[in-house]
RNA sequence: GUGGGUGUAGCUCAGUCGGUAAGAGCGCUAGGUUGUGGCCCUAGAGGUCGUGGGUUCAAUUCCCAUCACUCACCCCA
């Protein structure tokens, strides 16, 4: 029996989890400034629900689903991803009915399964931050959103962050694009990868996500989504960009710019961090869905929102050096020095616990020297010292680790030294 | 799913062209200081050399498979 974690998963042990913890608050304490509120939903759903809600020519449905049957016959997967299972909730608790537009939803460093190959970066199980915003289309709210992410990043101190943008339109003018689109690149359709090839009839805007550069080179001419906008859908972009340099955001247009899921309509936006290599360094990204609410058996509501990648943002931080604020889990260490002293020792410790003092002791019988170092590993500030002659006088020692002083308290006045 | 690289002590890594080569540094434990941490010195504990098979008189070393990590694709966070 092989008593590993699964491939492409990890324990986050002491020391990365207080690293995890640190985000997870910056991020709560930005997404609750922006009107945000907090929802939890089951980490897997129906099988339906994200072949409807992603979209079923995606990888991520067609080979990267976690999908079994349960023993009630029912076929689940685990949650490949954020947006669709708080769309189903949004629905099914019917939320549209009974809230004022709009409505807004955050969630915080969420377990995502997908299989696929692990490397730097990519895991099969990893974490994601997100929000999600029902209910209305004002380009404002795609500002909101795009600031919403920007500022958590920025908190957390992260400096090279790339923000690129894009807007995919809506289906109509989608329509016109993948004809115009589709004319152009079956002249060249011979030269193309073998996955582009595939790509062609199922889903062409993707080849111009291609990474490989000969087919960069051959769809450098290729009709871009933009050149397409409907007039709404023209309008609602010129006014996100507009808005994104009114708040001093600066953005680089990537008109090739598609994302993975299929319920991208208008905005699609990535955010990238320049001191992480390779494409792993997108640590956040998102866009608009205003048809996926109604796929999903809603009433016809727009919405929008982002993920974001836990261990991509630590890599992040720490390919920026960037330190993050770790807090002491030992402001106080009760040394016994005698045996005799254990009881006396036991009390005061649970006073200190009692008063909020964050305080720990020894359990093993080792020297005075052993209890000074394992006091100095834990990072105590004070070490308060307890043998037979304290208790002779009803004493203890206080010492401060940094400086090295010492003094003499009374028992009794112990807990108040450190208030 | 495709193609490379790696896998030796808790950690970072040496090493064996198949035969007394199981090693270092850091960390850990104890002592030097019979009641004082961080520096220094000394000693000690700790390893199925990823796992399983094969070749061989002999495998940690060669071969195969497998697992994990890693890099590049694909795709994403």
């Amino acid at each position: 029996m092989d008593m590993r974690a699964p491939r492409g998963t990890y324990d986050a042990m002491p020391g990365q989890v207080e690293r995890f913890q640190y985000i997870e608050e910056v991020f709560k304490s930005v997404a609750e400034r922006f009107g945000y509120k907090e929802i939890r939903t089951p980490v897997f759903e129906h099988t339906e629900l994200f072949e409807r809600g992603v979209g079923d020519t995606t990888d991520i449905v067609q080979k990267e689903m976690y999908t079994f049957e349960d023993k009630g016959e029912r076929n689940i997967t685990l949650r490949p991803e954020g947006t669709s299972p708080v769309v189903r909730a949004f629905v099914e608790h019917k939320i549209y009915g009974q809230a004022a537009m709009p409505v807004k939803y955050y969630y915080k460093a969420i377990p995502i399964m997908r299989y696929e190959r692990p490397q730097a970066g990519r895991l099969r199980q990893h974490h994601q931050f997100g929000i999600e915003l029902f209910g209305t289309n004002d380009p404002r709210s795609d500002i909101e959103v795009i600031d919403l992410l920007n500022t958590f990043y920025e908190e957390l101190g992260l400096k090279q962050i790339e923000v690129q943008i894009n807007s995919v339109g809506c289906p109509k003018c989608r329509e016109s694009h993948r004809e115009a689109l589709y004319d152009f690149l079956y002249d060249v359709k011979d030269e193309l990868c073998s996955t582009c090839q595939d790509r062609l009839d199922k889903n062409p805007m993707r080849i111009l996500d291609c990474k490989n550069p000969k087919d960069q080179e051959l769809t450098k001419d290729a009709p871009i989504m933009i050149d397409y906008l409907c007039g709404d859908c023209s309008l609602h972009y010129q006014e996100v960009k507009k808005g994104l340099s009114l708040i001093n955001i600066e953005y680089i247009e990537n008109t090739r710019l598609v994302r993975g899921l299929d319920y991208y309509t208008n905005t699609a936006f990535e955010f990238c961090n320049k001191a992480l290599s390779g494409p792993s360094n997108v640590i956040g990204g998102g866009g608009r869905y205003n048809g996926l609410i109604e796929e999903i058996g809603g009433p016809e509501t727009p919405g929008i929102g982002f993920g974001s990648g836990l261990e991509r943002i630590d890599l992040a931080l720490e390919a920026e050096e960037i330190e993050v604020p770790i807090k002491d889990y030992c402001e106080v260490f009760v040394l016994i020095a005698d045996d005799m002293a254990k009881e006396k020792a036991l009390a005061i410790l649970h006073n200190l616990r009692k008063s909020k003092i964050a305080a720990d002791t020894e359990y093993t019988e080792r020297s005075f020297r052993a209890q000074m170092k394992h006091a100095d590993r834990l990072g105590a500030k004070y070490t308060v010292i307890l043998g037979s002659i304290e208790l002779e006088k009803g004493v203890v020692l206080v010492r401060n680790m940094k400086s090295g002083n010492q003094e003499e308290i009374s028992i009794a006045n112990i807990v108040k030294y450190f208030l």
